[in-house]
DNA sequence: AGAAAACAGTTGGATACAAAACTAATCCGC
DNA sequence: GCGGATTAGTTTTGTATCCAACTGTTTTCT
C-alpha cells in the first residue's frame, strides 16, 4: 500500500506534484481547525458509529430520538416533537406514517382539538424503545471513553450552548 | 408567550395534562445529555447559521468545504476528496459538475491515468473561496465565543478524537 | 502476455430533510 | 356570532446524501 506511481507511462513527471492522488495526507488549510467543519465531521462519524448498533435492533437513528421523545412525553403534537427534535414537521410525516404503520405508536385525534394529534407509544413501541436505550448507552459508554469522563461534562455544556445560541 | 391553553372550548378538561402541545417544556430524558443527541443537534445549529450566512455570498456550506480543499490540494481526484470531505463520492458528481458549469473548477484528464480527473480551481473559483472564507472567519468567530476562548482549543481537540475513533 | 483484481468516476434507486403551498380546524377581536 | 389571522398536519418540490451496480482503465499476479 501507499506505492506512489512511478511509471508514468509517456512520461510527463513534470507537473510540479501536486497531490496526484490517494490517502496521502491532504491538506486541509483552515478547516483543520474551524469548528463548523469538525463538528460536521465528528456527528458523521458518531452518526455512521450508531447506526451500526441501530441497526441490530431493526431501526435507524433518526427513529430514535423519536421514539424517546414520544415515550417521555406521551400525548405530545407533532409539531411539539417537530420542534423538540430540530426537524421541520413535515420530515415527521412520512416517519410516523412509517412508525403507526410498524404498530410503534399510536395517533390520537382530540375531541378538543380536531387539528391535532395526540402521539404515544403502543406497548411494542415501548419494548422497542427499551431495547434502543440499551443501544445508545452503549454507544454512548463508548464516546465516554473517547472523550474522556474527565471532560465530558463540560463538552457536552458546550454543545448546549452552541444549540441555544447558534440557531 | 407561553400563554397556556385555559379556554378549552367545549369543556374536555379532563385528561390527565399530558403536556398537550406548544413551547412549554419538554421532557428530553436520558437524551438531554446524551453526546450522541447533542453532537447532532449542535452541527445542525451551526450548520444552519452558517447557511444564513454563505448564502449572502450565493454558494451553499456543502459546496464550501469542497472548494476550500480544491483549492489547498490542486490535482486532487474526485475520490481523495470525497474521503477528505466524509462524502460518499458519488455524491461529489452532481456538485462537481455543477461547479464546473459554472466555471469554478476545472477538471482536467491525465495522460497518466485516463479514469481520473484532476481537479483544481478556476480564478473566479479563488475568487469565490476567498469570498466565502471571510464569511467561514465570521461564523468561527461566532462559534469561538459562544464556546469561550478557554475551552475553544478543547473543545475541536475531543472533536478530532470522536473523527478520528468513532467512525 | 493475459486474466483477475482493484480502482475512478458515473448512474440509478432509496432515504432523509427543508421550504413553501395547501387544507382544515381553531382562535381572536370585535 | 362572524371574518381574518393562526395553527396542525399533509403534500409537493428540490436538494443532499448513501449504497449498489455499472463502465472503462490500470495494476497485479502468475
Amino acid at each position: 500500500m501507499a506505492r506512489r506511481r512511478k511509471k508514468q507511462t509517456s512520461g510527463r513527471a513534470a507537473s510540479p506534484k501536486p497531490n496526484g492522488r490517494g490517502a496521502e495526507a491532504v491538506d486541509y488549510g483552515p478547516l483543520a481547525d474551524w469548528v463548523g467543519f469538525n463538528l460536521r465531521m465528528a456527528q458523521a462519524a458518531a452518526f455512521q458509529a450508531f447506526s451500526r448498533l441501530a441497526q441490530e435492533v431493526g431501526t435507524r437513528p433518526g427513529r430514535f430520538a423519536t421514539l424517546m421523545l414520544i415515550g417521555r412525553n406521551p400525548g405530545i403534537s407533532q409539531t411539539a416533537l417537530s420542534r423538540a427534535n430540530g426537524r421541520d414537521k413535515s420530515s415527521l410525516t412520512p416517519v410516523l406514517n412509517d412508525l403507526a404503520r410498524r404498530g410503534l405508536i399510536r395517533r390520537t385525534r382530540t375531541r378538543a382539538d380536531q387539528r391535532a394529534y395526540r402521539l404515544s407509544l403502543t406497548a411494542a413501541g415501548k419494548s422497542l424503545l427499551a431495547q434502543l436505550v440499551r443501544c445508545a448507552r452503549a454507544h454512548e459508554r463508548n464516546l465516554d471513553r473517547i472523550i474522556g469522563a474527565r471532560d465530558q461534562k463540560g463538552f457536552v455544556r458546550i454543545l448546549k450552548r452552541i444549540i441555544a445560541q447558534a440557531g
